[in-house]
DNA sequence: GTGAAGGGTCAACACACGTAGAGTGACGTG
DNA sequence: CACGTCACTCTACGTGTGTTGACCCTTCAC
């Protein structure tokens, strides 16, 4: 054996760090229902009871696992001309690093299913960030264009990431960000009538 | 008892559609999962037992009660100025009818959990209508541009219909209407540079 | 009327799951 | 060295599930 001699304190994070990647890969991969405390643990290399020591429940675990991490100043901050722009910039790049993305496809590919999942989806990332596009838009209907907004950004995310709809899927970054920018614009702009 | 005599092919068709739809609400309410074969038989009056009988699986009952009922005729008929109206106008009208409208959120809410509502959604809906809509675009880069048309057009459903987006879940189907037609048409129209 | 056929029901099986409680062995402290 | 603590594991329970086979009871053909 190689196993260096750790600590306690510091073995018990490197376990819960290990069971929480376990459980945003799975669920991200699987979705919650087909994800089981069992295939978690075993992804970790833990026992299956060790998951519910730390976490509790598999509920729990599914709330720390599958966030939305990301603040929306980008978006605060950014004048009207450039708020498509920057949206696309804040989802896209939020794919690259591989924690941030599976923590948010774990929420994304449940938010259709599971309950609480759909709640964080709809009030904490959607509506949040319909108010702040909302406060960047003029002219009338600002909400109902802010929530098309959104709907636009989810299912960019959903067809690119989830579905992988070809050649959606495998276009470079650039590309998308250069098409979508006009598509979105025609919601910052005020509607013509 | 005041129950009519019933010929026993009739009696069998409708112990077999109330069984479907059933299915159909119990699979747009609550996702695969969390659907029972003990619930769909509750809700259609009839024993678990019998769903099997009818549908041999789990599985089948849910690839009969999931689809996509739609002709994309109007989107292959359609020129390219009328293409984002008429997709639009396909989309919500599908939402009009109840049967077609629990069949096809059936669909939605499963497809990115379920993986043959997953291939469904992405060979038989998405890929069909990317190739029709791209066959109608000019310009380059035209099947990106019709995935990411499809893409939009998912979000849309979705917000609206299953996360239930506000104002957008309560808005009028002519404003939607009105407002998302400039948008596909940012699309439709070749990219600036 | 009588037998066959088939729609419908009942009870049960086998399995996988989330979860709980007792037990074990290594680590830290005196 | 000895003792308590804590991370961790083993085993098992209870429950809900899809699915099955044996059993009724009405309908049809002769």
């Amino acid at each position: 054996m190689t196993t260096h001699i750790v600590p306690r304190e510091e073995r018990r994070r490197r376990s819960e760090a290990a069971i929480l990647d376990a459980a945003r890969e799975q669920f991200a991969e699987a979705g919650f229902e087909r994800t089981t405390i069992r295939s978690v643990a075993a992804r970790a290399g833990v026992d299956p009871a060790l998951v519910m020591q730390h976490y509790g429940s598999k509920e729990k675990l599914f709330g720390a696992a599958a966030r939305w991490t990301s603040d929306h100043q980008r978006i605060l901050t950014a004048t009207s001309d450039k708020l498509a722009a920057a949206a696309l910039e804040d989802l896209l790049s939020k794919f690259e690093d591989a924690q941030d993305r599976d923590a948010a496809v774990a929420l994304l590919r449940n938010c259709l299913t599971h309950p609480s999942a759909t709640a964080v989806m709809r009030d904490e990332v959607m509506c949040e960030r319909a108010a702040a596009v909302a406060q960047a838009l003029e002219g009338p209907e600002a909400e109902l264009r802010a929530s098309l907004f959104g709907a636009c950004m989810i299912g960019l995310g959903m067809a690119r990431y989830l579905i992988e709809l070809e050649p959606l899927a495998s276009a470079s970054r650039e590309d998308v960000q250069r098409l979508m920018e006009p598509v979105l614009q025609a919601l910052v702009r005020p509607p013509p009538a």
